[in-house]
DNA sequence: TTCTAGTTGAGAAAGATTCTCAATTAGATA
DNA sequence: TATCTAATTGAGAATCTTTCTCAACTAGAA
């Protein structure tokens, strides 16, 4: 499946970019260009982050930004689009969609006269187990 | 006022501080830490980054992630909370506010149970200029 | 099988942010 | 007002992340 996805976005379909896309299929959570190396194996960092911008360009992927002084990058499943709750307390990552989200942001863009393609979003503070403690 | 400010909030009135923080709420546009710091001279840019840590701290000011490989920082007024439209093409960025963001935001939180102390939101695309052109 | 534009590895380079530590200072106290 | 001390700052080194360079390699077209 990868290297047809990858060939109907104009990507050669090389044995790198096959292994970094079905890893990140797999993985559906936010990873740093190095934690994706570490999985990888003789593929070079510089590498990783030249298919990322690959995959970015094409949509495959999205940046996200924790907050933790490095970029993080998702598989980007259109079926499942979402956003995230950062614990501030202990690093804690969970998923959530936000209800209407498309109607929002199409409100969003025609009422600026500005063409949406993407968006990032996410919430940060103290997730339910760090609230109680 | 920036002086009160600060002191509202356990931090010491410092020389540099005041100037830091009067010139965001002069900016109030993202700035980075260098772009600021040409402006106050006789700042070291470590004292602006250290600042700037505090002032995230205290809520005074926001991280703002444009996407350009550096962190901007924007003066955090709550009377006008607003989050960015930002052109991929010419890179023109403009304030954008989203339409019963609070409760969004409050029905987010409430249903994963997470307290949610603040949230980053940007959207890419294209300004209205760029469309046509 | 051949050809070539596109891709990759390795390490250097570039940038951004943080750290170290001696010198300075805000503001509490006498 | 003078003194004292913990907090803050400047300068540059150090660290960390990301990009660049360029020679070697390969996907996929012919
Ligand atoms: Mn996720
Ligand atoms: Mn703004
Ligand atoms: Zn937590
Ligand atoms: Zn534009």
């Amino acid at each position: 499946m990868p290297a047809q996805l990858l060939q109907s976005h104009q990507l050669k379909a090389t044995k790198q970019r096959r292994e970094l896309l079905l890893l990140m299929q797999r993985e559906h959570r936010p990873r740093t260009a190095e934690q994706l190396q570490t999985k990888l194996k003789d593929v070079s960092l510089a590498t990783v982050y030249r298919m990322m911008d690959d995959f970015l360009q094409a949509g495959l992927v999205n940046r996200v930004d924790l907050g933790h002084g490095h970029t993080h990058f998702e598989y980007a499943d259109p079926k499942h689009h979402h956003h995230h709750l950062i614990c501030d307390d202990c690093g804690r990552i969970e998923d959530v969609r936000v209800p209407n989200e498309t109607k929002i942001v199409l409100s969003v863009g025609r009422k600026a006269k500005f063409r949406v393609r993407r968006h990032a979003l996410e919430f940060f503070g103290l997730c339910s187990r760090c609230q109680t403690a």
